[in-house]
DNA sequence: CTGCTTGCAAATCTTTTGCATTGAA
DNA sequence: TTCAATGCAAAAGATTTGCAAGCAG
């Protein structure tokens, strides 16, 4: 069964959100692939959902933890959040335009906390973006 | 003396683009403070240089590697390139926005080219960003 | 039923483009 | 003088908002 689906409804349900088709729709819609643009996801739901309750719904998904926006380039992409998918961070090709998904990394983010604490900052999330050549494009 | 400014006539001279009254206010916006957003640029410069001009000229000095984007939350802000700045990444506080500083880590650099290494992939550049709180928000 | 959601239309804001004019070299 | 750079106006795109109607609980 499409569990993810499942869990995407009873967390709506747990923050006293209705569930609703729309919501649904847009829901699959990111599930589709990797990070999408607005008007990636408001195509994907074309005919379903119009396009301002698509951004009322990501701001929403984004408020409860369900999507997060990362930056591709200048612009952003959307994505379902570290409780969909597993924490990582990207590789974009400045060739090809590929977006590579990367493992996460103890190492990584274990420096990330230690610079953050040395400056007297408790660090909550972030948002890392490797820009370069992937093997085809070399 | 104003040497920053200096090194800037001098890049555009050696690109073969002119410098010209537009180019030095948008540069010396840019010097202002920390990152800051388009429309900050064009406060800047407001009165001194036309809202298209500054698109173009934002634009030019991306490709001369004079400014560099970095996002911030869904936005972008814009600020001097490394070679105006030395290289860092920045905290952003989720509580008062503060963008602060982080000084440029050689750990977590090399930590960046080993793993983008590991999938075959060379890296020409990368941006990280980490939100918490502050200090002062704590 | 009842209030939260949505669609629709319109308002805003951001970014880009065409073209005549201006200015740097 | 000459061509790139700019201002201005308008187009295109992205995001937000008001409000009446629809739907989930």
């Amino acid at each position: 069964m499409s569990e993810p689906l499942e869990q995407f409804k009873a967390l709506l349900r747990q923050k006293g959100q209705s569930v609703t088709r729309s919501r649904m729709a847009v829901f699959k819609a990111l599930q589709n692939q990797e990070p999408q643009t607005m008007r990636e996801v408001a195509e994907a739901c074309a005919g379903q959902v119009d396009r301002a309750s698509i951004y009322r719904t990501i701001t929403l998904f984004e408020e409860l933890g369900i999507v997060q926006r990362l930056q591709i380039g200048w612009k952003y992409k959307l994505e379902l959040s570290d409780a969909f998918h597993r924490h990582h961070h990207h590789l974009t090709c400045q060739q090809c335009g590929r977006t590579i998904p990367l493992p996460e990394d103890r190492q990584l983010e274990e420096r990330l906390r230690t610079l953050s604490e040395n400056q007297d900052f408790v660090m909550k999330g972030h948002q890392l973006e490797i820009q370069g050549l992937c093997q085809n494009c070399l």
